[in-house]
DNA sequence: GTGTTACCGAGACCGGTAGTCTCGTCAAGA
DNA sequence: TCTTGACGAGACTACCGGTCTCGGTAACAC
């Protein structure tokens, strides 16, 4: 039996960074390049010069490498408006999350990684966890409307957040209509009265 | 050289009605209990009785196959009520767009098609087009509505849509919260404020 | 330095998939 | 009766995610 509490010390060759950062560096890039298409793990490990077992030993699926490629790079802090009004602050989010959803790399691998997590139900749960900060932010600042008397006490704010990221989903997926400061302009307006 | 105006007349075996049926009966069957997960081509040859060639002799892929199995079954006519008030359109354009969504096998069997859709280009091109009409029946409700004044004119009509559509496909793939009358009611009253 | 350990790149391998090809059979019409 | 083309069955190719094994090598203990 080992004692977990006082683990034999490290020996051996130590993590290669180098290999780590060219993994999530080619996952991320060809995540943007394929912009939907699938991303294969042995382009992966080809792109970065790497052993398909060297990704394994750190990852536990493809998914997970993706997942990791993209939240390593894009923008992990969400904004959270909080001017006073809830106006104001509803379309700052708006703004900030369409524009970020037109940035390369970050955008179009997003992309990518939602098709793929259409058939990994891992890959789906990671992003589940992902987007819920976001939908916390949304409906942190819906509450702060609703206390200062903005938004009718018996609002349903749940229904307001899932037509806030329904819409942006919609479109950012199917690609049909702008994601831009008037359409998040208009979204606002529309979810105020 | 062979004239295509004067076809030369039809021998040989006819196509077996019965098989058509077999396939698209199992494929829709296979999607529905699969909820998501993949519904490969041998799954639905074998359970529908067939040889895997009968199956690709008359549709190009699996994804045309699997919209087939759908389209067939599901209630091809979208709704389109007309009572004079666009409140009340929207909202029996709601109810019966969620109240579909409930239905087995439809639901889950485009749940799964979705998902497949993600990764197959093919299939999302025919989607698209499933879509449209639902798209379309939307709009006109609002055009409508727009006309009689029941909505300032220059109200962009595409948001509209897209608000009404964004809702509904984040509410039914991610499954999170309901999509009852209630919701359906809420959604409508939130739209048109 | 020497030995041990664990990571490294490379690639064989497994099971499963979409789609193609071929086989012998069978039904519809000439 | 003969030609034609659909039929069920299943071998086959190409690709994928994930596992396994190999010889090599970097980091550390001694």
């Amino acid at each position: 039996m080992h004692d977990s509490n006082e683990p034999r010390p490290h020996t051996g060759r130590r993590r290669n960074e180098a290999a780590r950062r060219a993994i999530l560096d080619a996952a991320l890039e060809l995540l943007a390049d394929a912009d939907g298409a699938p991303v294969s793990v042995e382009t992966i490990a080809r792109a970065a010069g790497v052993g398909k077992q060297t990704l394994y030993r750190w990852w536990p699926s493809k998914g997970a490498v993706l997942l990791d490629a993209l939240t390593d790079r894009a923008a992990q802090d969400v904004p959270a408006p909080d001017t006073g009004d809830l106006r104001e602050d509803l379309r700052e989010l708006a703004i900030a999350t369409f524009e970020a959803s037109q940035r390369r790399p970050s955008a179009p691998a997003l992309r990518t990684l939602v098709r793929e997590a259409a058939r990994d139900t891992h890959l789906a749960e990671l992003m589940r966890v992902f987007t819920q900060s976001r939908r916390a932010a949304v409906r942190a600042v819906l509450e702060r409307g609703r206390e200062r008397g903005e938004l009718p006490a018996d609002r349903d704010l749940d229904l307001l957040v899932d037509q806030f990221y329904g819409f942006f989903w919609y479109r950012f997926l199917l690609g049909h209509a702008p994601l831009d400061a008037a359409a998040a302009e208009a979204l606002t307006e529309s979810l105020l009265g």
